[in-house]
DNA sequence: CGGGCGGCCTGGAGGC
DNA sequence: TGCCTCCAGGCCGCCC
């Protein structure tokens, strides 16, 4: 489900509601996911210590803890965060529940249970080996055309495996890399060694473009993607290529075209794309 | 070393 | 209605 847009809205919407509350009390009732929760660590690490600053790494959510520790969460593809009322019903899949002292529960749900929870030393995080050879976030400073022809120097293969290659650029998945293709009018296929520095340029705009204006509207609500009150994204509706096969293109009108890329969907349009 | 692929899980959609 | 297959927004590790 998410990408950058979808953690960057998710953290900006529990921004406001997370900060200075005090978690009362951990509950993990299925510790099964991508790697096992550790339940006594999460409960000691976070037990009665507030909730200090909101971040983003990649497509992780990071939490600030007071006690130097950090709250990782991870959604996977299937994971929501979202605010509840602490007595409010469970939710479906609801596997770790963070109990506030606002009378508020953030609730963790993955019913795929590819998502991640962990605590980390704050001082600890960048080290670690889950963030240690993340690439470069699209949306900083650095990044440009001149980064990505640098991180494409010497290599091969498609550009749409590049885009989403996390060691080289963060938090561009499968619908961020087909949208800012086609927004670079560039083929999907296109070998990283046959783009020149124009082209590299378009496309680095194009990924900010992209990633930035999905922010705007909330981030892409296919089917389950909520922010922290619950809300759905718009996106959605400005995919110009991504789950629209045989839909007319909105530039040239030639039909889109969906092919299997390293396993993966790949949508694309073959009269603006080259 | 880098790229490709299967596997991890569950649920929803669509075909029959 | 029910059963089967396919497909899904991420990531890791194995294989060549």
């Amino acid at each position: 489900m998410p990408e950058l847009p979808e953690v960057e809205v998710l953290r900006r919407s529990l921004e406001g509601h997370l900060i200075g509350a005090r978690v009362e009390r951990v509950e993990v009732r299925d510790a099964r996911l991508r790697e096992p929760v550790d339940r006594r660590r999460l409960s000691s690490r976070l037990g009665g210590q507030s909730l200090e600053r909101l971040r983003r790494r990649a497509k992780y959510l990071l939490i600030d803890v007071t006690g130097d520790h950090t709250l990782i969460v991870h959604l996977g593809m299937s994971g929501r965060l979202t605010l509840a009322p602490g007595g409010h019903p469970l939710e479906p899949h609801e596997h770790v529940s963070f109990y506030l002292d606002t009378g508020r529960r953030l609730c963790f749900r993955d019913p795929r249970r590819f998502g991640l929870v962990l605590t980390l030393p704050t001082e600890d995080v960048a080290a670690d080996r889950r963030f240690r050879d993340l690439g470069v976030e699209p949306l900083g400073g650095e990044f440009d055309g001149a980064c990505m022809m640098r991180l494409a120097a010497g290599r091969r293969g498609p550009v749409k495996s590049f885009l989403m290659n996390g060691r080289l650029i963060v938090g561009v998945g499968n619908i961020y890399a087909a949208e800012a293709l086609f927004a670079a009018g560039i083929h999907p296929r296109r070998s990283v060694a046959r783009i020149g520095a124009g082209s590299w340029h378009r496309l680095a705009e194009s990924v900010r473009t992209v990633l930035g204006a999905a922010i705007e509207q909330g981030g892409t609500t296919l089917n389950d993607f909520r922010d922290g009150d619950g809300s759905p994204g718009y996106f959605q509706v400005s995919l110009s290529v991504y789950g629209r096969e045989g839909e007319d293109c909105v530039r040239c009108g030639r039909q889109i075209r969906r092919v299997v890329q390293t396993g993966r969907s790949t949508f694309y349009c073959p009269g603006c794309q080259r």
